[in-house]
DNA sequence: CAGTGGTCTAGACCACGGT
DNA sequence: CCGTGGTCTAGACCACTGT
Protein backbone atom coordinates (compact mmCIF):
# COMPACT_ATOMS: atom_id res chain seq x y z
CA UNK A 1 0.00 0.00 0.00
CA UNK A 2 1.23 3.58 -0.46
CA UNK A 3 2.86 4.92 2.41
CA UNK A 4 2.72 8.29 2.61
CA UNK A 5 6.34 10.06 2.27
CA UNK A 6 8.01 9.80 5.59
CA UNK A 7 8.19 13.31 6.65
CA UNK A 8 11.76 12.68 8.28
CA UNK A 9 12.37 16.39 8.91
CA UNK A 10 10.19 18.72 9.69
CA UNK A 11 10.74 21.78 7.68
CA UNK A 12 10.72 24.87 9.91
CA UNK A 13 7.47 27.11 9.45
CA UNK A 14 9.82 30.25 8.09
CA UNK A 15 11.06 27.67 5.44
CA UNK A 16 7.63 26.56 4.12
CA UNK A 17 6.20 29.87 4.63
CA UNK A 18 9.25 31.49 2.15
CA UNK A 19 8.40 29.00 -0.46
CA UNK A 20 4.50 29.97 0.03
CA UNK A 21 5.46 33.70 -0.61
CA UNK A 22 7.81 33.17 -3.25
CA UNK A 23 5.05 31.34 -5.43
CA UNK A 24 2.99 33.67 -4.91
CA UNK A 25 5.23 36.44 -5.82
CA UNK A 26 5.27 34.69 -9.07
CA UNK A 27 2.01 34.33 -9.81
CA UNK A 28 -0.26 36.84 -8.27
CA UNK A 29 2.16 40.12 -8.19
CA UNK A 30 3.04 42.37 -10.51
CA UNK A 31 6.60 44.03 -10.09
CA UNK A 32 6.75 47.04 -7.77
CA UNK A 33 3.45 46.22 -6.33
CA UNK A 34 3.00 46.59 -2.46
CA UNK A 35 2.29 43.63 -0.22
CA UNK A 36 0.17 43.64 2.86
CA UNK A 37 1.51 44.66 5.71
CA UNK A 38 3.40 42.20 8.23
CA UNK A 39 0.98 42.43 10.78
CA UNK A 40 -2.06 40.88 8.41
CA UNK A 41 0.37 39.05 6.22
CA UNK A 42 1.82 37.20 9.75
CA UNK A 43 -2.39 37.02 10.85
CA UNK A 44 -3.18 35.55 7.21
CA UNK A 45 -1.09 32.66 7.50
CA UNK A 46 -1.43 32.17 11.30
CA UNK A 47 2.01 32.57 12.72
CA UNK A 48 3.72 35.33 15.07
CA UNK A 49 5.00 38.36 12.98
CA UNK A 50 8.95 36.99 14.08
CA UNK A 51 8.42 34.04 12.30
CA UNK A 52 6.89 35.81 8.69
CA UNK A 53 9.58 38.49 9.34
CA UNK A 54 12.38 35.45 8.95
CA UNK A 55 11.11 34.89 5.54
CA UNK A 56 10.80 38.03 4.31
CA UNK A 57 14.57 38.34 5.14
CA UNK A 58 15.01 35.64 3.11
CA UNK A 59 13.29 36.77 0.04
CA UNK A 60 14.70 40.10 0.53
CA UNK A 61 18.16 38.91 0.28
CA UNK A 62 17.16 37.18 -2.50
CA UNK A 63 16.44 40.38 -4.29
CA UNK A 64 12.68 39.33 -4.59
CA UNK A 65 11.16 41.79 -2.30
CA UNK A 66 12.19 45.42 -0.82
CA UNK A 67 11.16 46.65 2.43
CA UNK A 68 11.10 50.36 3.61
CA UNK A 69 10.55 51.16 6.88
CA UNK A 70 7.41 53.96 7.19
CA UNK A 71 6.28 52.55 3.24
CA UNK A 72 6.01 48.83 2.97
CA UNK A 73 7.02 45.76 1.00
CA UNK A 74 7.24 45.79 -2.46
CA UNK A 75 8.24 42.97 -4.85
CA UNK A 76 11.42 44.12 -6.29
CA UNK A 77 12.20 44.35 -9.95
CA UNK A 78 15.06 41.42 -11.24
CA UNK A 79 18.66 42.15 -10.24
CA UNK A 80 20.54 44.47 -12.27
CA UNK A 81 23.92 43.23 -13.90
CA UNK A 82 26.62 45.84 -12.84
CA UNK A 83 29.89 45.08 -14.94
CA UNK A 84 32.92 45.05 -12.77
CA UNK A 85 36.03 44.69 -14.85
CA UNK A 86 35.72 47.62 -17.13
CA UNK A 87 36.19 47.08 -20.97
CA UNK A 88 39.88 48.66 -20.95
CA UNK A 89 41.38 47.21 -17.80
CA UNK A 90 42.17 50.78 -17.37
CA UNK A 91 42.56 53.61 -14.16
CA UNK A 92 38.95 54.26 -12.85
CA UNK A 93 37.31 57.79 -13.66
CA UNK A 94 38.17 56.82 -17.49
CA UNK A 95 35.64 58.59 -20.11
CA UNK A 96 33.38 55.33 -20.43
CA UNK A 97 32.72 55.65 -17.30
CA UNK A 98 29.15 55.75 -14.64
CA UNK A 99 30.89 56.53 -11.16
CA UNK A 100 30.47 59.64 -10.19
CA UNK A 101 33.04 61.50 -8.00
CA UNK A 102 32.11 62.49 -4.46
CA UNK A 103 35.26 64.12 -2.64
CA UNK A 104 38.54 63.26 -1.99
CA UNK A 105 41.58 63.46 1.27
CA UNK A 106 44.51 62.77 2.58
CA UNK A 107 44.54 60.50 5.35
CA UNK A 108 45.62 57.12 7.36
CA UNK A 109 43.74 54.39 5.76
CA UNK A 110 41.32 52.11 7.20
CA UNK A 111 43.64 49.24 9.54
CA UNK A 112 42.78 46.73 6.95
CA UNK A 113 43.11 48.31 3.84
CA UNK A 114 47.47 49.37 4.74
CA UNK A 115 48.60 45.84 4.46
CA UNK A 116 47.07 45.75 0.86
CA UNK A 117 49.01 48.06 0.28
CA UNK A 118 52.29 47.97 1.60
CA UNK A 119 52.18 50.92 3.70
CA UNK A 120 52.74 51.82 7.33
CA UNK A 121 49.55 52.04 9.50
CA UNK A 122 49.62 55.63 10.10
CA UNK A 123 51.40 56.39 6.56
CA UNK A 124 49.13 58.95 5.14
CA UNK A 125 47.03 58.32 1.43
CA UNK A 126 44.86 59.64 -0.52
CA UNK A 127 41.41 58.49 -0.27
CA UNK A 128 39.34 58.95 -3.22
CA UNK A 129 35.23 58.41 -2.72
CA UNK A 130 32.86 57.90 -5.57
CA UNK A 131 28.98 56.54 -6.09
CA UNK A 132 27.89 54.62 -9.04
CA UNK A 133 24.44 54.53 -10.15
CA UNK A 134 22.44 52.24 -12.36
CA UNK A 135 18.95 53.36 -13.59
CA UNK A 136 18.97 56.24 -11.54
CA UNK A 137 19.14 54.22 -7.98
CA UNK A 138 22.67 54.23 -6.56
CA UNK A 139 24.18 50.80 -6.40
CA UNK A 140 27.34 51.00 -5.29
CA UNK A 141 30.15 53.35 -3.07
CA UNK A 142 33.72 52.93 -3.21
CA UNK A 143 36.77 54.16 -1.91
CA UNK A 144 39.87 54.37 -3.62
CA UNK A 145 43.21 54.44 -1.62
CA UNK A 146 46.28 55.75 -3.02
CA UNK A 147 49.65 56.74 -0.81
CA UNK A 148 50.62 59.72 -1.26
CA UNK A 149 54.17 58.82 -2.18
CA UNK A 150 52.48 57.49 -5.31
CA UNK A 151 51.38 60.40 -6.82
CA UNK A 152 54.15 63.21 -6.72
CA UNK A 153 52.63 65.68 -8.67
CA UNK A 154 49.36 65.94 -6.20
CA UNK A 155 49.68 68.02 -3.14
CA UNK A 156 47.31 68.20 0.08
CA UNK A 157 43.81 68.56 -1.40
CA UNK A 158 42.71 72.24 -1.59
CA UNK A 159 39.70 72.45 1.11
CA UNK A 160 38.53 75.61 -0.68
CA UNK A 161 37.58 73.35 -3.95
CA UNK A 162 34.97 71.16 -4.30
CA UNK A 163 34.72 67.86 -3.18
CA UNK A 164 34.15 66.16 -6.66
CA UNK A 165 36.81 68.48 -7.74
CA UNK A 166 39.47 67.63 -5.56
CA UNK A 167 38.23 63.94 -6.56
CA UNK A 168 39.17 64.16 -9.79
CA UNK A 169 42.33 65.98 -9.44
CA UNK A 170 43.80 62.56 -8.29
CA UNK A 171 42.00 60.48 -10.21
CA UNK A 172 43.48 62.28 -13.06
CA UNK A 173 46.89 62.16 -11.44
CA UNK A 174 47.11 58.42 -11.45
CA UNK A 175 45.85 58.04 -15.56
CA UNK A 176 49.98 59.06 -15.74
CA UNK A 177 50.62 56.20 -14.14
CA UNK A 178 51.89 52.67 -16.34
CA UNK A 179 49.26 50.22 -14.72
CA UNK A 180 50.25 46.79 -15.68
CA UNK A 181 47.03 44.98 -14.32
CA UNK A 182 44.33 44.18 -11.72
CA UNK A 183 43.35 41.52 -9.35
CA UNK A 184 39.91 41.34 -7.69
CA UNK A 185 38.57 39.65 -4.83
CA UNK A 186 34.52 39.46 -4.10
CA UNK A 187 33.27 38.74 -0.24
CA UNK A 188 30.37 39.52 1.96
CA UNK A 189 29.85 42.18 4.25
CA UNK A 190 27.46 43.92 5.79
CA UNK A 191 27.06 47.85 5.58
CA UNK A 192 28.59 50.52 7.56
CA UNK A 193 26.36 53.45 8.64
CA UNK A 194 28.02 55.75 6.13
CA UNK A 195 27.91 53.47 3.33
CA UNK A 196 24.32 52.43 4.07
CA UNK A 197 23.16 55.82 3.82
CA UNK A 198 24.34 56.43 0.77
CA UNK A 199 22.85 52.95 -0.77
CA UNK A 200 19.90 54.14 0.44
CA UNK A 201 20.02 51.36 3.14
CA UNK A 202 19.97 50.65 6.54
CA UNK A 203 23.13 49.89 8.48
CA UNK A 204 24.66 46.11 8.52
CA UNK A 205 22.22 45.57 5.28
CA UNK A 206 23.86 42.95 2.85
CA UNK A 207 26.64 44.07 0.10
CA UNK A 208 28.85 42.85 -2.28
CA UNK A 209 32.90 43.74 -0.81
CA UNK A 210 34.72 43.90 -4.05
CA UNK A 211 38.60 44.32 -3.46
CA UNK A 212 40.59 45.89 -6.73
CA UNK A 213 44.00 46.47 -6.43
CA UNK A 214 45.84 48.20 -9.22
CA UNK A 215 49.30 46.80 -10.27
CA UNK A 216 52.01 49.41 -10.96
CA UNK A 217 56.04 48.32 -11.36
CA UNK A 218 55.53 45.04 -10.09
CA UNK A 219 53.77 46.08 -6.63
CA UNK A 220 50.44 47.51 -5.27
CA UNK A 221 50.18 51.60 -6.17
CA UNK A 222 46.26 51.33 -5.43
CA UNK A 223 43.62 49.97 -3.58
CA UNK A 224 39.62 50.43 -4.15
CA UNK A 225 36.85 48.88 -2.03
CA UNK A 226 33.71 48.94 -3.74
CA UNK A 227 30.53 47.97 -1.39
CA UNK A 228 27.61 46.72 -3.81
CA UNK A 229 23.91 46.62 -2.83
CA UNK A 230 23.99 42.48 -2.25
CA UNK A 231 19.63 43.02 -2.97
CA UNK A 232 19.75 44.44 -6.11
CA UNK A 233 22.95 43.68 -8.27
CA UNK A 234 24.29 40.94 -10.21
CA UNK A 235 28.12 41.59 -10.72
CA UNK A 236 29.32 40.43 -13.92
CA UNK A 237 32.86 39.74 -15.12
CA UNK A 238 33.87 38.33 -18.32
CA UNK A 239 33.90 38.91 -22.16
CA UNK A 240 30.42 38.12 -23.59
CA UNK A 241 29.97 41.07 -25.67
CA UNK A 242 33.59 40.04 -27.17
CA UNK A 243 31.94 37.48 -28.74
CA UNK A 244 28.63 39.30 -29.57
CA UNK A 245 26.39 38.01 -26.37
CA UNK A 246 23.83 39.56 -24.79
CA UNK A 247 24.60 40.40 -20.66
CA UNK A 248 23.79 37.35 -18.90
CA UNK B 1 30.27 75.20 28.21
CA UNK B 2 31.18 72.03 26.11
CA UNK B 3 27.61 70.44 25.50
CA UNK B 4 28.22 66.69 25.12
CA UNK B 5 27.58 65.23 21.05
CA UNK B 6 23.63 65.65 20.06
CA UNK B 7 23.19 61.85 20.52
CA UNK B 8 20.49 62.24 17.65
CA UNK B 9 20.75 58.90 16.28
CA UNK B 10 20.15 56.22 19.53
CA UNK B 11 22.17 53.30 17.61
CA UNK B 12 20.54 49.96 17.83
CA UNK B 13 21.60 47.80 20.85
CA UNK B 14 22.82 44.95 17.72
CA UNK B 15 24.73 47.03 16.30
CA UNK B 16 26.74 48.44 19.74
CA UNK B 17 26.56 44.41 20.66
CA UNK B 18 28.12 44.03 17.34
CA UNK B 19 31.01 46.33 17.69
CA UNK B 20 31.64 45.50 21.39
CA UNK B 21 32.16 41.74 20.13
CA UNK B 22 33.77 42.46 17.48
CA UNK B 23 36.69 44.35 19.37
CA UNK B 24 36.61 41.37 21.82
CA UNK B 25 37.06 38.92 19.19
CA UNK B 26 40.11 41.23 18.20
CA UNK B 27 41.90 41.22 21.61
CA UNK B 28 40.47 38.61 23.68
CA UNK B 29 40.32 35.29 21.49
CA UNK B 30 42.31 32.97 19.53
CA UNK B 31 41.28 31.48 16.44
CA UNK B 32 39.14 28.17 17.04
CA UNK B 33 38.24 29.55 20.40
CA UNK B 34 34.58 28.58 22.03
CA UNK B 35 32.68 31.72 23.23
CA UNK B 36 30.31 31.41 26.28
CA UNK B 37 27.16 29.99 25.00
CA UNK B 38 24.04 32.70 23.98
CA UNK B 39 22.46 32.39 27.37
CA UNK B 40 25.09 33.19 28.60
CA UNK B 41 26.53 36.36 27.15
CA UNK B 42 23.04 38.25 26.70
CA UNK B 43 23.17 37.99 30.35
CA UNK B 44 26.20 39.44 30.85
CA UNK B 45 25.34 41.96 28.19
CA UNK B 46 22.06 42.62 29.67
CA UNK B 47 20.17 41.95 26.47
CA UNK B 48 17.21 39.70 25.31
CA UNK B 49 18.66 36.39 23.74
CA UNK B 50 17.47 37.49 20.33
CA UNK B 51 18.97 40.82 20.68
CA UNK B 52 22.63 38.89 20.89
CA UNK B 53 21.93 36.53 18.37
CA UNK B 54 21.56 39.45 16.05
CA UNK B 55 24.60 40.35 16.44
CA UNK B 56 25.79 37.37 16.50
CA UNK B 57 24.06 36.66 13.50
CA UNK B 58 26.14 39.95 11.21
CA UNK B 59 29.25 38.33 12.77
CA UNK B 60 28.72 35.70 11.45
CA UNK B 61 27.76 36.62 7.97
CA UNK B 62 31.07 38.75 7.99
CA UNK B 63 32.91 35.58 8.31
CA UNK B 64 34.35 36.18 12.05
CA UNK B 65 31.91 33.63 13.62
CA UNK B 66 31.20 30.29 13.14
CA UNK B 67 28.02 28.91 14.66
CA UNK B 68 27.64 25.00 14.83
CA UNK B 69 24.50 23.74 16.63
CA UNK B 70 25.21 21.54 19.59
CA UNK B 71 28.41 22.22 19.61
CA UNK B 72 28.86 26.00 20.16
CA UNK B 73 30.45 29.52 18.74
CA UNK B 74 33.51 29.56 17.56
CA UNK B 75 35.88 32.44 16.07
CA UNK B 76 35.90 31.58 12.38
CA UNK B 77 39.45 32.11 11.03
CA UNK B 78 40.28 34.48 8.01
CA UNK B 79 38.36 33.60 4.81
CA UNK B 80 39.74 32.11 2.37
CA UNK B 81 40.22 33.84 -1.07
CA UNK B 82 39.06 31.13 -4.04
CA UNK B 83 40.12 31.47 -7.35
CA UNK B 84 37.36 31.66 -9.60
CA UNK B 85 38.54 32.03 -13.12
CA UNK B 86 40.98 29.37 -13.94
CA UNK B 87 44.56 30.04 -15.38
CA UNK B 88 43.89 28.68 -18.75
CA UNK B 89 40.40 29.95 -18.97
CA UNK B 90 39.38 26.35 -20.12
CA UNK B 91 36.57 23.96 -19.90
CA UNK B 92 35.91 22.71 -16.38
CA UNK B 93 37.82 18.96 -14.94
CA UNK B 94 41.14 19.78 -16.12
CA UNK B 95 44.29 19.00 -14.37
CA UNK B 96 45.00 21.61 -12.59
CA UNK B 97 41.68 21.55 -10.79
CA UNK B 98 40.34 21.17 -7.07
CA UNK B 99 36.80 20.04 -8.32
CA UNK B 100 35.52 16.66 -7.27
CA UNK B 101 33.06 14.72 -9.65
CA UNK B 102 30.19 13.47 -7.80
CA UNK B 103 27.71 12.22 -10.40
CA UNK B 104 25.55 13.23 -13.36
CA UNK B 105 22.44 12.58 -15.20
CA UNK B 106 19.95 13.39 -17.64
CA UNK B 107 17.24 15.90 -17.14
CA UNK B 108 15.04 19.21 -18.16
CA UNK B 109 17.31 22.06 -16.44
CA UNK B 110 15.99 24.23 -13.48
CA UNK B 111 13.74 26.90 -15.12
CA UNK B 112 16.35 30.03 -14.46
CA UNK B 113 19.09 28.18 -16.34
CA UNK B 114 17.01 26.79 -19.40
CA UNK B 115 16.38 30.63 -20.79
CA UNK B 116 20.45 30.64 -20.52
CA UNK B 117 21.53 27.98 -22.65
CA UNK B 118 18.38 29.03 -25.37
CA UNK B 119 16.84 25.74 -24.69
CA UNK B 120 12.82 24.92 -24.43
CA UNK B 121 12.32 24.29 -20.68
CA UNK B 122 11.58 20.67 -21.17
CA UNK B 123 14.43 19.73 -23.56
CA UNK B 124 16.88 16.96 -21.66
CA UNK B 125 20.24 18.67 -20.77
CA UNK B 126 23.17 16.77 -19.47
CA UNK B 127 23.99 17.90 -15.48
CA UNK B 128 27.03 16.97 -13.67
CA UNK B 129 27.17 17.67 -9.86
CA UNK B 130 30.97 18.61 -8.48
CA UNK B 131 32.19 20.06 -5.30
CA UNK B 132 35.29 22.13 -4.40
CA UNK B 133 36.78 21.99 -1.23
CA UNK B 134 39.64 24.06 0.23
CA UNK B 135 41.88 23.19 3.44
CA UNK B 136 39.98 19.75 3.74
CA UNK B 137 36.50 22.22 3.77
CA UNK B 138 34.16 21.86 1.19
CA UNK B 139 33.50 25.48 -0.07
CA UNK B 140 31.35 25.14 -3.08
CA UNK B 141 28.68 22.93 -4.74
CA UNK B 142 28.14 23.40 -8.62
CA UNK B 143 26.02 22.22 -11.66
CA UNK B 144 27.46 22.38 -14.92
CA UNK B 145 24.10 22.53 -17.75
CA UNK B 146 24.93 20.90 -21.03
CA UNK B 147 22.31 20.35 -23.63
CA UNK B 148 22.44 16.62 -24.70
CA UNK B 149 22.46 18.51 -28.91
CA UNK B 150 25.62 19.35 -27.82
CA UNK B 151 27.09 16.40 -26.68
CA UNK B 152 26.34 14.26 -29.42
CA UNK B 153 28.77 11.34 -28.69
CA UNK B 154 27.41 11.43 -25.11
CA UNK B 155 24.48 8.68 -24.33
CA UNK B 156 22.72 8.47 -21.76
CA UNK B 157 24.25 8.02 -18.60
CA UNK B 158 25.13 4.34 -17.84
CA UNK B 159 23.23 3.71 -14.04
CA UNK B 160 25.18 1.17 -13.32
CA UNK B 161 28.50 2.95 -13.31
CA UNK B 162 29.32 4.81 -10.19
CA UNK B 163 28.20 8.64 -9.82
CA UNK B 164 32.06 10.10 -10.50
CA UNK B 165 32.85 8.21 -13.45
CA UNK B 166 29.67 9.37 -15.28
CA UNK B 167 30.03 12.90 -14.27
CA UNK B 168 33.87 12.42 -15.53
CA UNK B 169 32.17 10.78 -19.06
CA UNK B 170 30.48 14.13 -19.35
CA UNK B 171 33.55 16.99 -18.83
CA UNK B 172 35.62 14.33 -21.05
CA UNK B 173 33.24 14.95 -24.04
CA UNK B 174 33.21 18.79 -23.30
CA UNK B 175 36.75 19.23 -23.28
CA UNK B 176 36.69 18.27 -27.14
CA UNK B 177 34.55 21.32 -27.99
CA UNK B 178 36.28 25.05 -29.42
CA UNK B 179 35.97 26.91 -25.99
CA UNK B 180 35.77 30.73 -27.36
CA UNK B 181 34.90 32.07 -24.10
CA UNK B 182 33.29 33.00 -20.93
CA UNK B 183 31.55 35.01 -18.71
CA UNK B 184 30.41 35.09 -15.25
CA UNK B 185 28.11 36.24 -12.94
CA UNK B 186 28.45 36.98 -9.00
CA UNK B 187 25.15 37.66 -6.90
CA UNK B 188 23.94 36.67 -3.31
CA UNK B 189 21.73 33.99 -2.68
CA UNK B 190 20.45 31.18 -0.01
CA UNK B 191 21.62 28.09 0.11
CA UNK B 192 18.65 25.26 -0.92
CA UNK B 193 18.79 22.43 0.80
CA UNK B 194 20.73 20.03 -0.71
CA UNK B 195 23.20 22.54 -1.42
CA UNK B 196 23.32 23.30 2.38
CA UNK B 197 24.03 19.52 3.22
CA UNK B 198 26.73 19.39 1.11
CA UNK B 199 28.36 22.74 2.41
CA UNK B 200 27.99 21.36 6.22
CA UNK B 201 25.64 24.45 7.11
CA UNK B 202 21.76 24.84 7.26
CA UNK B 203 19.41 25.71 4.67
CA UNK B 204 19.13 29.64 3.83
CA UNK B 205 22.65 30.02 5.41
CA UNK B 206 24.06 32.88 2.56
CA UNK B 207 26.05 31.87 -0.52
CA UNK B 208 27.44 33.22 -3.38
CA UNK B 209 26.33 32.40 -6.72
CA UNK B 210 28.31 31.92 -9.59
CA UNK B 211 26.55 31.55 -13.14
CA UNK B 212 29.16 30.71 -15.78
CA UNK B 213 28.51 30.85 -19.03
CA UNK B 214 30.51 28.80 -21.78
CA UNK B 215 30.56 29.90 -24.78
CA UNK B 216 30.85 27.97 -28.04
CA UNK B 217 30.64 28.54 -31.57
CA UNK B 218 28.87 32.02 -30.67
CA UNK B 219 26.52 30.47 -28.32
CA UNK B 220 26.08 29.37 -24.92
CA UNK B 221 27.25 25.54 -25.12
CA UNK B 222 27.02 25.33 -21.11
CA UNK B 223 25.71 26.95 -18.08
CA UNK B 224 27.52 26.03 -14.73
CA UNK B 225 25.87 27.45 -11.44
CA UNK B 226 28.06 27.50 -8.46
CA UNK B 227 26.92 27.96 -4.67
CA UNK B 228 30.02 29.14 -2.39
CA UNK B 229 29.93 29.17 0.94
CA UNK B 230 29.59 33.54 2.13
CA UNK B 231 30.81 33.11 5.27
CA UNK B 232 33.79 31.40 4.79
CA UNK B 233 34.98 32.22 1.26
CA UNK B 234 36.35 35.29 -0.67
CA UNK B 235 36.32 34.88 -4.60
CA UNK B 236 39.18 36.04 -6.03
CA UNK B 237 39.45 36.99 -9.92
CA UNK B 238 42.15 38.27 -12.44
CA UNK B 239 46.03 37.87 -12.22
CA UNK B 240 47.99 38.78 -9.17
CA UNK B 241 50.24 35.74 -9.93
CA UNK B 242 50.78 36.74 -13.57
CA UNK B 243 52.81 39.84 -12.43
CA UNK B 244 54.41 37.82 -9.07
CA UNK B 245 52.22 39.04 -6.55
CA UNK B 246 50.48 36.51 -4.00
CA UNK B 247 46.99 36.20 -3.76
CA UNK B 248 45.23 39.27 -2.09
C1' DC C 1 21.95 12.32 28.62
C1' DA C 2 23.09 17.38 29.13
C1' DG C 3 24.19 21.41 26.67
C1' DT C 4 24.34 23.85 22.42
C1' DG C 5 22.28 26.75 18.80
C1' DG C 6 17.69 27.00 15.93
C1' DT C 7 12.80 28.06 15.83
C1' DC C 8 8.68 30.24 17.46
C1' DT C 9 5.42 33.03 20.16
C1' DA C 10 2.83 37.28 21.73
C1' DG C 11 3.39 40.98 23.01
C1' DA C 12 5.66 46.21 23.35
C1' DC C 13 7.72 50.38 21.79
C1' DC C 14 10.45 53.12 18.34
C1' DA C 15 11.88 55.55 13.87
C1' DC C 16 10.52 56.83 9.66
C1' DG C 17 7.56 58.28 5.44
C1' DG C 18 3.73 60.08 3.73
C1' DT C 19 -0.76 62.67 4.35
C1' DC D 1 -1.02 62.31 12.50
C1' DC D 2 -1.30 57.40 11.15
C1' DG D 3 0.59 53.29 9.21
C1' DT D 4 4.75 51.12 7.97
C1' DG D 5 8.77 48.26 8.95
C1' DG D 6 12.71 48.00 12.70
C1' DT D 7 14.03 46.80 17.38
C1' DC D 8 13.52 44.42 21.71
C1' DT D 9 11.78 41.41 25.38
C1' DA D 10 11.03 37.03 28.10
C1' DG D 11 9.79 33.32 27.72
C1' DA D 12 9.07 28.09 25.43
C1' DC D 13 10.19 24.10 22.86
C1' DC D 14 12.89 21.58 19.25
C1' DA D 15 17.03 19.45 16.76
C1' DC D 16 21.48 18.39 16.91
C1' DT D 17 26.19 17.06 18.98
C1' DG D 18 29.01 15.20 22.03
C1' DT D 19 29.92 12.06 25.99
Amino acid sequence: MGTTQLETVPEPKYWHLKTLLGDALDSEFAVGEILPNERELAARFGVARATLRQALEQLELEGRLQRRRGVGTTVAPPRVGVAVADAGHGWPGGAEDDWQPVDAGLAAPPAAVAPLLGVAPGEPVHTVRRTRSSHGRPVAAESLYVPAARLPGVEAPDPASSGPARARAVLRALRDLPLEGQDRAVELGSARADEAKQLERLPGSPVLLVTTRYIVDGGVAAVAVATYRADTCRLTFGDADRVGLPAA
